[in-house]
DNA sequence: GTCTATAGGTAGATAGAC
DNA sequence: GTCTATCTACCTATAGAC
Protein backbone atom coordinates (compact mmCIF):
# COMPACT_ATOMS: atom_id res chain seq x y z
CA UNK A 1 0.00 0.00 0.00
CA UNK A 2 2.91 2.27 0.55
CA UNK A 3 4.28 1.24 -2.36
CA UNK A 4 1.71 1.93 -4.42
CA UNK A 5 1.40 5.47 -2.88
CA UNK A 6 4.93 6.52 -4.30
CA UNK A 7 4.62 7.73 -7.55
CA UNK A 8 1.21 9.44 -7.11
CA UNK A 9 1.91 11.07 -3.09
CA UNK A 10 2.50 14.82 -4.41
CA UNK A 11 -1.41 14.98 -6.01
CA UNK A 12 -2.52 11.23 -5.11
CA UNK A 13 -2.27 12.35 -1.47
CA UNK A 14 -4.19 15.44 -2.57
CA UNK A 15 -7.37 13.44 -4.22
CA UNK A 16 -7.13 11.53 -1.00
CA UNK A 17 -7.73 13.91 1.56
CA UNK A 18 -10.76 15.53 -0.56
CA UNK A 19 -12.36 12.37 -1.42
CA UNK A 20 -11.42 11.23 2.27
CA UNK A 21 -13.35 14.53 3.47
CA UNK A 22 -15.86 13.76 0.76
CA UNK A 23 -16.93 10.68 2.53
CA UNK A 24 -16.74 11.63 6.21
CA UNK A 25 -19.15 14.28 5.90
CA UNK A 26 -21.58 12.23 3.66
CA UNK A 27 -21.48 9.14 5.56
CA UNK A 28 -21.83 11.58 9.17
CA UNK A 29 -25.33 13.02 7.38
CA UNK A 30 -26.38 9.14 6.81
CA UNK A 31 -25.29 7.53 9.35
CA UNK A 32 -26.90 10.28 12.06
CA UNK A 33 -29.98 9.99 9.81
CA UNK A 34 -30.42 6.19 9.19
CA UNK A 35 -28.38 5.22 12.34
CA UNK A 36 -25.48 2.52 11.97
CA UNK A 37 -27.50 -0.19 10.53
CA UNK A 38 -29.91 1.53 8.02
CA UNK A 39 -27.29 3.23 7.03
CA UNK A 40 -26.05 1.84 3.39
CA UNK A 41 -22.66 2.60 1.49
CA UNK A 42 -24.61 3.41 -1.79
CA UNK A 43 -26.64 6.64 -0.39
CA UNK A 44 -23.02 7.28 1.27
CA UNK A 45 -21.52 7.53 -2.23
CA UNK A 46 -24.18 9.43 -4.36
CA UNK A 47 -23.83 11.74 -1.01
CA UNK A 48 -20.18 12.17 -1.62
CA UNK A 49 -20.61 11.96 -5.93
CA UNK A 50 -17.93 9.02 -5.90
CA UNK A 51 -19.21 5.30 -6.72
CA UNK A 52 -19.80 2.94 -3.57
CA UNK A 53 -16.44 1.06 -4.39
CA UNK A 54 -14.39 3.87 -4.15
CA UNK A 55 -15.99 4.40 -0.16
CA UNK A 56 -14.65 0.58 0.87
CA UNK A 57 -11.51 1.69 -1.08
CA UNK A 58 -10.81 4.71 0.97
CA UNK A 59 -12.43 3.22 4.52
CA UNK A 60 -12.09 0.06 3.94
CA UNK A 61 -15.70 -1.06 5.51
CA UNK A 62 -18.39 0.29 6.68
CA UNK A 63 -17.52 -0.37 10.27
CA UNK A 64 -14.32 1.18 10.14
CA UNK A 65 -15.75 3.74 8.50
CA UNK A 66 -18.32 4.41 11.19
CA UNK A 67 -15.86 3.75 14.35
CA UNK A 68 -13.75 6.97 12.25
CA UNK A 69 -16.76 8.97 12.85
CA UNK A 70 -17.51 8.55 16.37
CA UNK A 71 -13.68 8.42 16.80
CA UNK A 72 -13.78 11.71 14.82
CA UNK A 73 -16.90 13.42 17.10
CA UNK A 74 -15.04 12.04 20.43
CA UNK A 75 -11.80 14.24 19.48
CA UNK A 76 -13.90 17.27 18.91
CA UNK A 77 -15.71 16.52 22.39
CA UNK A 78 -12.84 16.07 23.86
CA UNK A 79 -10.90 19.31 22.62
CA UNK A 80 -14.38 21.00 23.98
CA UNK A 81 -13.99 19.84 27.93
CA UNK A 82 -10.13 20.43 28.03
CA UNK A 83 -11.61 24.10 26.78
CA UNK A 84 -13.14 24.48 30.09
CA UNK A 85 -10.90 23.40 33.00
CA UNK A 86 -10.65 26.97 34.55
CA UNK A 87 -11.88 25.75 38.27
CA UNK A 88 -12.46 29.05 40.38
CA UNK A 89 -15.68 30.79 39.24
CA UNK A 90 -18.63 28.77 39.15
CA UNK A 91 -20.67 31.25 37.18
CA UNK A 92 -17.48 31.69 34.48
CA UNK A 93 -17.12 27.44 34.20
CA UNK A 94 -20.73 26.55 34.18
CA UNK A 95 -21.65 29.62 31.38
CA UNK A 96 -18.50 28.22 29.31
CA UNK A 97 -19.72 24.58 29.59
CA UNK A 98 -23.42 25.50 28.28
CA UNK A 99 -21.66 27.72 25.66
CA UNK A 100 -19.41 25.52 24.64
CA UNK A 101 -22.10 22.69 24.40
CA UNK A 102 -24.42 25.15 22.63
CA UNK A 103 -21.48 25.89 20.15
CA UNK A 104 -21.11 22.03 19.08
CA UNK A 105 -24.43 21.76 18.53
CA UNK A 106 -24.00 24.47 16.35
CA UNK A 107 -21.37 23.52 14.23
CA UNK A 108 -21.46 19.91 14.37
CA UNK A 109 -25.32 18.75 14.26
CA UNK A 110 -24.89 15.68 12.51
CA UNK A 111 -21.99 14.71 14.45
CA UNK A 112 -24.48 15.16 17.51
CA UNK A 113 -26.73 13.38 15.83
CA UNK A 114 -24.32 10.50 15.01
CA UNK A 115 -23.46 10.29 18.30
CA UNK A 116 -27.25 10.29 20.09
CA UNK A 117 -28.45 7.17 17.29
CA UNK A 118 -24.78 5.10 18.50
CA UNK A 119 -26.13 5.48 22.26
CA UNK A 120 -30.05 5.59 21.05
CA UNK A 121 -28.96 1.91 20.05
CA UNK A 122 -27.67 1.63 23.54
CA UNK A 123 -24.30 2.26 22.76
CA UNK A 124 -22.33 -0.88 20.97
CA UNK A 125 -19.27 0.83 20.01
CA UNK A 126 -19.04 3.26 23.04
CA UNK A 127 -19.53 1.21 26.14
CA UNK A 128 -15.82 1.57 26.46
CA UNK A 129 -15.38 5.24 25.83
CA UNK A 130 -18.77 6.20 28.31
CA UNK A 131 -17.11 3.80 31.11
CA UNK A 132 -13.56 5.29 30.91
CA UNK A 133 -12.72 8.16 29.84
CA UNK A 134 -16.04 10.17 29.90
CA UNK A 135 -16.72 8.99 33.56
CA UNK A 136 -14.16 10.25 34.83
CA UNK A 137 -14.37 13.78 33.03
CA UNK A 138 -17.56 13.87 34.84
CA UNK A 139 -16.08 12.85 38.20
CA UNK A 140 -13.36 14.95 38.21
CA UNK A 141 -16.52 17.69 37.51
CA UNK A 142 -18.63 16.63 39.57
CA UNK A 143 -15.97 16.67 42.61
CA UNK A 144 -14.86 20.12 41.62
CA UNK A 145 -18.99 21.08 42.04
CA UNK A 146 -18.92 19.56 45.29
CA UNK A 147 -16.48 21.65 46.72
CA UNK A 148 -18.12 24.76 44.71
CA UNK A 149 -21.47 23.43 46.74
CA UNK A 150 -19.57 22.93 50.50
CA UNK A 151 -17.81 26.42 49.96
CA UNK A 152 -21.48 28.06 49.51
CA UNK A 153 -20.52 28.77 46.13
CA UNK A 154 -23.66 27.29 44.81
CA UNK A 155 -26.29 25.26 45.84
CA UNK A 156 -25.41 21.19 47.20
CA UNK A 157 -27.31 20.03 44.06
CA UNK A 158 -26.32 16.58 42.68
CA UNK A 159 -23.69 17.91 40.30
CA UNK A 160 -23.71 14.46 37.98
CA UNK A 161 -27.50 15.42 37.36
CA UNK A 162 -26.41 18.72 36.81
CA UNK A 163 -23.76 17.54 33.92
CA UNK A 164 -26.85 15.72 32.54
CA UNK A 165 -29.20 18.69 32.52
CA UNK A 166 -26.66 20.69 30.69
CA UNK A 167 -25.82 18.01 27.98
CA UNK A 168 -29.47 16.99 27.26
CA UNK A 169 -30.85 20.96 27.14
CA UNK A 170 -27.65 22.13 25.12
CA UNK A 171 -28.05 18.72 23.07
CA UNK A 172 -31.70 19.54 22.00
CA UNK A 173 -31.03 21.77 19.56
CA UNK A 174 -28.88 19.43 17.29
CA UNK A 175 -30.49 16.32 18.23
CA UNK A 176 -34.13 17.16 18.03
CA UNK A 177 -33.62 20.13 15.63
CA UNK A 178 -36.37 18.51 13.00
CA UNK A 179 -39.20 18.81 16.53
CA UNK A 180 -37.73 22.26 16.99
CA UNK A 181 -38.31 23.60 13.83
CA UNK A 182 -41.36 22.01 13.44
CA UNK A 183 -43.00 23.74 16.53
CA UNK A 184 -41.75 27.00 16.26
CA UNK A 185 -42.62 26.88 12.57
CA UNK A 186 -38.97 28.08 11.42
CA UNK A 187 -36.77 26.44 8.57
CA UNK A 188 -34.03 26.80 10.16
CA UNK A 189 -32.19 28.17 13.42
CA UNK A 190 -30.13 31.46 13.21
CA UNK A 191 -27.31 32.35 15.42
CA UNK A 192 -29.32 35.19 16.85
CA UNK A 193 -31.77 32.02 18.51
CA UNK A 194 -28.92 30.36 19.69
CA UNK A 195 -27.99 32.77 21.41
CA UNK A 196 -31.09 33.72 22.67
CA UNK A 197 -31.02 30.07 23.82
CA UNK A 198 -28.11 30.32 25.22
CA UNK A 199 -28.54 33.42 27.81
CA UNK A 200 -32.07 31.49 28.52
CA UNK A 201 -30.02 28.02 29.47
CA UNK A 202 -27.50 30.10 31.33
CA UNK A 203 -29.75 32.26 33.39
CA UNK A 204 -32.25 29.46 34.10
CA UNK A 205 -29.15 26.69 35.44
CA UNK A 206 -27.04 29.34 37.48
CA UNK A 207 -30.28 30.71 38.90
CA UNK A 208 -31.71 27.31 39.26
CA UNK A 209 -28.58 26.20 41.05
CA UNK A 210 -28.23 29.36 43.78
CA UNK A 211 -25.38 30.75 41.38
CA UNK A 212 -24.30 34.17 40.59
CA UNK A 213 -24.42 35.26 36.98
CA UNK A 214 -21.02 37.40 36.01
CA UNK A 215 -22.67 39.00 33.61
CA UNK A 216 -26.11 41.07 33.91
CA UNK A 217 -29.22 39.55 33.20
CA UNK A 218 -31.65 40.22 30.60
CA UNK B 1 -61.51 -11.33 6.25
CA UNK B 2 -64.72 -10.87 8.36
CA UNK B 3 -65.72 -14.42 7.21
CA UNK B 4 -62.57 -16.03 8.04
CA UNK B 5 -62.46 -14.23 11.44
CA UNK B 6 -66.41 -15.36 12.36
CA UNK B 7 -65.78 -19.41 12.75
CA UNK B 8 -63.00 -18.78 15.37
CA UNK B 9 -63.97 -15.67 16.75
CA UNK B 10 -63.84 -17.01 20.57
CA UNK B 11 -60.46 -17.60 20.49
CA UNK B 12 -59.45 -16.44 17.26
CA UNK B 13 -60.10 -12.68 18.60
CA UNK B 14 -57.83 -13.70 22.18
CA UNK B 15 -54.98 -15.12 19.93
CA UNK B 16 -54.60 -12.00 17.65
CA UNK B 17 -54.46 -9.85 20.65
CA UNK B 18 -51.95 -11.76 22.33
CA UNK B 19 -50.05 -12.13 19.22
CA UNK B 20 -50.50 -8.69 17.87
CA UNK B 21 -49.14 -7.53 21.73
CA UNK B 22 -46.09 -9.49 21.11
CA UNK B 23 -45.54 -7.80 17.92
CA UNK B 24 -45.87 -5.06 19.18
CA UNK B 25 -44.10 -4.53 22.07
CA UNK B 26 -40.97 -6.58 20.31
CA UNK B 27 -41.00 -4.12 17.04
CA UNK B 28 -41.12 -1.11 19.70
CA UNK B 29 -37.61 -2.65 20.86
CA UNK B 30 -36.30 -3.09 17.72
CA UNK B 31 -37.46 0.07 15.49
CA UNK B 32 -36.04 2.26 19.00
CA UNK B 33 -32.62 0.44 18.39
CA UNK B 34 -32.27 0.47 15.28
CA UNK B 35 -34.73 2.93 13.24
CA UNK B 36 -37.16 2.66 10.82
CA UNK B 37 -34.49 1.09 8.11
CA UNK B 38 -31.82 -0.43 10.61
CA UNK B 39 -34.79 -2.35 11.61
CA UNK B 40 -35.86 -5.93 10.42
CA UNK B 41 -38.71 -7.86 10.24
CA UNK B 42 -36.89 -10.75 10.63
CA UNK B 43 -35.57 -9.45 14.04
CA UNK B 44 -38.99 -8.32 15.27
CA UNK B 45 -40.48 -11.90 14.63
CA UNK B 46 -37.89 -13.67 16.45
CA UNK B 47 -38.01 -11.47 19.65
CA UNK B 48 -42.19 -11.43 19.10
CA UNK B 49 -41.44 -15.56 18.87
CA UNK B 50 -42.95 -16.07 15.51
CA UNK B 51 -42.45 -16.83 11.93
CA UNK B 52 -41.97 -13.32 10.14
CA UNK B 53 -44.92 -13.96 7.95
CA UNK B 54 -46.98 -13.20 10.93
CA UNK B 55 -45.64 -9.72 11.43
CA UNK B 56 -46.76 -9.15 7.99
CA UNK B 57 -50.07 -10.88 8.23
CA UNK B 58 -51.14 -8.89 11.37
CA UNK B 59 -49.54 -5.59 10.97
CA UNK B 60 -49.74 -5.31 7.00
CA UNK B 61 -46.42 -4.25 6.27
CA UNK B 62 -43.42 -3.05 8.25
CA UNK B 63 -44.32 0.88 7.14
CA UNK B 64 -47.83 0.20 8.71
CA UNK B 65 -46.34 -1.56 11.54
CA UNK B 66 -43.98 1.58 11.96
CA UNK B 67 -47.05 4.21 11.96
CA UNK B 68 -48.83 2.32 14.33
CA UNK B 69 -46.33 2.70 16.71
CA UNK B 70 -46.24 6.03 16.71
CA UNK B 71 -49.14 6.75 16.38
CA UNK B 72 -49.73 4.63 19.91
CA UNK B 73 -46.77 6.75 21.66
CA UNK B 74 -48.62 9.99 20.69
CA UNK B 75 -51.88 8.87 21.91
CA UNK B 76 -50.08 8.22 25.30
CA UNK B 77 -47.97 11.64 25.16
CA UNK B 78 -51.94 13.16 24.37
CA UNK B 79 -53.09 11.39 27.36
CA UNK B 80 -50.44 12.97 29.91
CA UNK B 81 -50.52 16.79 27.91
CA UNK B 82 -54.27 16.72 29.20
CA UNK B 83 -53.41 15.56 32.78
CA UNK B 84 -51.70 18.61 33.48
CA UNK B 85 -54.47 20.96 32.43
CA UNK B 86 -54.65 23.19 35.52
CA UNK B 87 -54.12 26.76 34.70
CA UNK B 88 -54.33 27.72 38.18
CA UNK B 89 -50.81 28.08 39.83
CA UNK B 90 -47.49 27.89 38.17
CA UNK B 91 -45.20 25.51 40.45
CA UNK B 92 -48.07 23.03 40.80
CA UNK B 93 -48.44 23.26 36.96
CA UNK B 94 -44.54 22.87 36.32
CA UNK B 95 -43.96 20.41 38.99
CA UNK B 96 -46.81 18.49 37.41
CA UNK B 97 -45.20 18.97 33.96
CA UNK B 98 -42.05 17.45 35.02
CA UNK B 99 -42.99 14.68 36.62
CA UNK B 100 -45.27 13.39 34.01
CA UNK B 101 -42.94 13.89 32.37
CA UNK B 102 -40.25 11.78 33.57
CA UNK B 103 -42.66 9.22 34.60
CA UNK B 104 -43.33 8.60 30.28
CA UNK B 105 -39.46 8.05 30.72
CA UNK B 106 -39.63 5.52 33.41
CA UNK B 107 -42.85 3.65 31.87
CA UNK B 108 -42.11 3.52 28.23
CA UNK B 109 -38.19 3.75 27.94
CA UNK B 110 -38.67 2.20 24.15
CA UNK B 111 -41.38 4.47 22.83
CA UNK B 112 -39.31 7.44 23.81
CA UNK B 113 -36.51 5.86 21.76
CA UNK B 114 -38.82 5.46 19.09
CA UNK B 115 -40.37 8.84 19.56
CA UNK B 116 -36.21 10.30 19.70
CA UNK B 117 -34.82 8.16 16.55
CA UNK B 118 -38.07 9.22 14.11
CA UNK B 119 -37.36 12.67 15.42
CA UNK B 120 -33.41 12.47 14.57
CA UNK B 121 -34.00 10.84 11.11
CA UNK B 122 -35.96 13.70 10.30
CA UNK B 123 -39.11 12.97 11.66
CA UNK B 124 -40.73 11.93 7.76
CA UNK B 125 -43.56 10.39 9.36
CA UNK B 126 -44.16 13.02 11.90
CA UNK B 127 -44.09 16.45 9.97
CA UNK B 128 -47.96 16.60 9.86
CA UNK B 129 -48.16 16.13 14.07
CA UNK B 130 -45.28 18.24 14.63
CA UNK B 131 -46.34 21.23 12.76
CA UNK B 132 -50.23 20.95 13.53
CA UNK B 133 -51.24 19.23 17.14
CA UNK B 134 -47.99 19.72 18.78
CA UNK B 135 -47.53 22.75 17.59
CA UNK B 136 -50.95 24.32 18.61
CA UNK B 137 -50.19 22.69 22.08
CA UNK B 138 -47.20 24.01 22.66
CA UNK B 139 -48.68 28.18 21.69
CA UNK B 140 -51.50 27.38 24.11
CA UNK B 141 -49.41 26.24 27.22
CA UNK B 142 -46.71 29.25 25.77
CA UNK B 143 -49.43 31.62 25.93
CA UNK B 144 -50.13 30.70 29.89
CA UNK B 145 -47.10 30.92 30.81
CA UNK B 146 -46.77 34.53 29.23
CA UNK B 147 -49.47 35.16 31.41
CA UNK B 148 -47.63 33.99 34.60
CA UNK B 149 -44.66 36.24 33.58
CA UNK B 150 -47.02 39.30 33.18
CA UNK B 151 -48.66 38.72 36.87
CA UNK B 152 -45.38 38.65 38.33
CA UNK B 153 -45.78 35.02 38.84
CA UNK B 154 -42.48 34.01 37.12
CA UNK B 155 -39.78 35.50 35.58
CA UNK B 156 -39.95 36.53 31.87
CA UNK B 157 -38.55 33.61 30.69
CA UNK B 158 -39.38 32.67 26.51
CA UNK B 159 -42.00 29.78 27.30
CA UNK B 160 -40.90 27.53 23.98
CA UNK B 161 -37.47 27.10 25.46
CA UNK B 162 -38.63 26.06 28.61
CA UNK B 163 -40.65 23.56 27.98
CA UNK B 164 -38.20 22.37 24.90
CA UNK B 165 -35.78 22.64 28.64
CA UNK B 166 -38.44 20.06 30.29
CA UNK B 167 -38.69 17.88 27.57
CA UNK B 168 -35.15 17.52 26.67
CA UNK B 169 -33.75 17.06 30.14
CA UNK B 170 -36.69 14.30 31.35
CA UNK B 171 -36.39 12.71 28.17
CA UNK B 172 -32.79 12.33 28.46
CA UNK B 173 -33.18 9.59 30.91
CA UNK B 174 -35.00 7.25 28.42
CA UNK B 175 -33.15 8.26 25.11
CA UNK B 176 -29.58 8.02 26.71
CA UNK B 177 -29.85 5.36 29.15
CA UNK B 178 -26.99 3.61 27.91
CA UNK B 179 -24.84 6.99 28.29
CA UNK B 180 -26.33 7.36 32.12
CA UNK B 181 -25.79 4.28 32.73
CA UNK B 182 -21.92 4.16 31.79
CA UNK B 183 -21.37 7.45 33.62
CA UNK B 184 -22.83 6.42 36.70
CA UNK B 185 -21.59 2.68 36.69
CA UNK B 186 -25.26 1.64 37.57
CA UNK B 187 -26.92 -1.52 35.99
CA UNK B 188 -29.83 0.38 36.11
CA UNK B 189 -31.82 3.02 37.25
CA UNK B 190 -33.89 2.75 40.05
CA UNK B 191 -37.41 4.17 41.21
CA UNK B 192 -35.66 6.24 43.94
CA UNK B 193 -33.21 7.69 41.54
CA UNK B 194 -36.02 8.35 39.48
CA UNK B 195 -37.44 10.38 42.10
CA UNK B 196 -34.24 12.27 43.10
CA UNK B 197 -33.18 13.25 39.58
CA UNK B 198 -37.24 14.24 39.43
CA UNK B 199 -37.09 16.24 42.47
CA UNK B 200 -33.57 17.68 41.04
CA UNK B 201 -35.23 19.28 37.87
CA UNK B 202 -38.05 20.49 39.48
CA UNK B 203 -35.96 22.78 41.60
CA UNK B 204 -33.56 23.74 39.08
CA UNK B 205 -36.10 24.46 36.83
CA UNK B 206 -39.05 26.20 38.95
CA UNK B 207 -36.09 28.31 40.98
CA UNK B 208 -34.47 28.81 37.27
CA UNK B 209 -37.40 30.57 36.18
CA UNK B 210 -38.11 32.07 39.55
CA UNK B 211 -41.37 29.67 40.35
CA UNK B 212 -41.90 29.20 43.99
CA UNK B 213 -42.28 25.71 44.77
CA UNK B 214 -45.52 23.96 46.00
CA UNK B 215 -43.66 21.68 48.56
CA UNK B 216 -40.07 21.83 51.46
CA UNK B 217 -37.07 21.88 48.84
CA UNK B 218 -34.59 19.10 49.60
C1' DG C 1 -5.60 4.86 -7.84
C1' DT C 2 -10.25 4.11 -10.08
C1' DC C 3 -14.22 1.75 -11.31
C1' DT C 4 -17.13 -2.31 -13.31
C1' DA C 5 -18.88 -6.71 -12.44
C1' DT C 6 -20.38 -9.82 -9.45
C1' DA C 7 -20.43 -12.96 -5.46
C1' DG C 8 -23.01 -14.19 -1.40
C1' DG C 9 -26.27 -12.85 1.77
C1' DT C 10 -30.46 -10.78 3.63
C1' DA C 11 -34.22 -7.43 3.06
C1' DG C 12 -39.61 -6.86 2.55
C1' DA C 13 -43.33 -8.94 0.61
C1' DT C 14 -46.44 -12.64 -1.48
C1' DA C 15 -48.42 -17.24 -2.98
C1' DG C 16 -50.29 -21.08 -1.57
C1' DA C 17 -50.19 -25.57 1.25
C1' DC C 18 -52.16 -26.91 5.50
C1' DG D 1 -55.39 -18.55 11.09
C1' DT D 2 -50.55 -20.40 10.45
C1' DC D 3 -46.34 -21.14 8.25
C1' DT D 4 -43.06 -22.76 4.32
C1' DA D 5 -41.20 -21.55 0.03
C1' DT D 6 -39.98 -18.23 -2.91
C1' DC D 7 -39.75 -13.69 -5.61
C1' DT D 8 -37.28 -9.50 -6.48
C1' DA D 9 -34.44 -5.96 -4.84
C1' DC D 10 -30.81 -4.31 -2.31
C1' DC D 11 -27.02 -4.99 0.93
C1' DT D 12 -21.65 -5.35 1.97
C1' DA D 13 -17.61 -6.74 0.18
C1' DT D 14 -14.23 -8.33 -3.21
C1' DA D 15 -11.92 -9.61 -7.64
C1' DG D 16 -9.87 -7.91 -11.28
C1' DA D 17 -9.83 -4.91 -15.68
C1' DC D 18 -8.04 -0.44 -16.71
Amino acid sequence: MAKAMQYSEQEGGAIRQRNEKAIMAAAERVFARHGYRGASLQEIAEQAELPKSNVLYYMGSKRKLYVRLLERMMARWNAMLDDISAEDDPAEVLSAFIRSKMQMSRRHPEGSRLFASEILGGAPFLQEYLRGELREWVQSRAAVFREWAERGLMDPVDPVWLIFLIWSSTQHYADFEAQVLGITGREALGDDDLEEITRFLTRVVLKGCGVRHPEPVT
